[in-house]
DNA sequence: CAATTTGGTAACAATAAAGTAACAAAAAAG
DNA sequence: CTTTTTTGTTACTTTATTGTTACCAAATTG
């Protein structure tokens, strides 16, 4: 299967580098060439993944990966050319899935994206899903905790898919009401994932005011104990 | 009689090995390379078995599973790349759907194809199915409960058949208007199940009011307790 | 430390799904 | 052609889920 890139980077040389290695690859490239452009190309596509060069004229790199955080669970790699660890910091803090400084070994740079994507088909790949003491299948659509079939209704079960598709990471609850509801905006939605969250802690948190599996990061979202593998 | 069985595989090396296999079984075989493809190929044939890869370009696997849940009874076997680790599955039902990692054994996987095809064999082959009180003889299109000689009108026999041929799995209720009237959408279609699951528990079920034999699971579908074997 | 924002909680209202009964139309039987 | 059975349709009740609201607690801001 062939994986959609969405490459942000301004500079036509790095842009055109990168479309060239990914494309040797035999994945399917798209460049914006502004944060402007990249934002509006992830909205109209379906992307595996974002390539995001920090440093863009117009809105700012970090502004780019929050926005496109703040609304999808699309995975991004952060290209930066400051070696200071304050960018790394930030950049990982938002939630960007790898960081990676200029300049970089061609070869580095597409390990780290067959990575990221490997790991998706992995968890596609899955039959079921075990983060402690809970147990997923994802074939059948049940959910045990501890070896007891729980019973979701349809909106919590799909809740719960969209947190095991990024297992391990912050999810906003833009991004969730996006993925579960398809809303983009909705008044109310915030409510909504969050009594749907504090619904689905209730039937598998063994106690559900000290959770366990599903995390809260103050005032970035919602985040799934990562997967045994 | 020859078993019809579809293949959804992009992956042209393994789409063609899967289906030389197979056809050297001596079964008529299809291959759709992709999700949309096999869906559409489902709705235009009536196959006995499907192999489905849940790694797929365009729509997921897992995705075009739900889809043909949705509107069939049809098995499907689900081909995956699970790590060997767990162990976890022998606790689960698998029943007469099944997965199998990839890479596989040639023999492994015709034996899971073969016991999937016998299985639905074995229900034709019985004369008799025994479920808890129920018995029901398939040759002679009899129902007895307890003992006790049960008349079903040709819908509400067809519509056990349909229970019996998944017996211990959920079937959605356009599946059930599927198989048992043969349309694909009705006006009322929803309503036509509804009331003939009611007629069809008042005849076997002990007490109507708490099914024991169909049940049902919300937003999903109805589901025929597990076949004693 | 007050004001504001974000998250947790419970309770209630609205909605959608499933169960029920009754009846008319259609088909089968006599 | 009448009677009986089956089938399709409808209206209504019950139940589970979903959406909304209000209120409280914790974290952040200034």
């Amino acid at each position: 299967m062939q994986h959609k890139i969405l490459i942000i980077e301004d500079e036509p040389d790095i842009a055109g580098m990168l479309e060239y290695l990914l494309r040797d690859e035999g994945y399917e490239v798209t460049v914006a060439y502004s944060g402007e452009e990249g934002l509006q190309l992830n909205k109209e596509q379906e992307f595996h993944l974002i390539v995001l060069d920090l440093f863009l004229p117009g809105i700012d790199g970090l502004t780019v990966c929050n926005r496109i955080k703040q609304s999808s669970t699309i995975p991004i790699i952060i290209l930066s050319a400051r070696d200071k660890d304050s960018d790394v910091i930030s950049g990982l803090e938002i939630g960007a899935e790898d960081y990676i400084t200029k300049p970089f070994s061609h070869r580095e740079f597409i390990l780290r994206v067959g990575k990221i994507l490997s790991r998706m088909k992995w968890i596609n790949r899955q039959s079921e899903i075990k983060i402690g003491d809970l147990l997923i299948n994802l074939e059948k659509d049940e959910v045990y905790m501890g070896g007891e079939r729980i019973n979701l209704t349809p909106n919590e079960y799909s809740l719960l898919s969209c947190l095991i598709s990024r297992a391990g990471w912050v999810i906003s609850w833009q991004a969730l009401l996006k993925d579960v509801w398809g809303y983009d905006e909705w008044e109310g939605g915030r409510e909504m994932v969050k009594v749907n969250i504090q619904r689905l802690r209730k039937k598998i948190e063994p106690d559900p005011h000290r959770p366990e599996y599903i995390l809260n990061e103050w005032g970035k979202g919602y985040r799934l104990r990562k997967i045994e593998e």
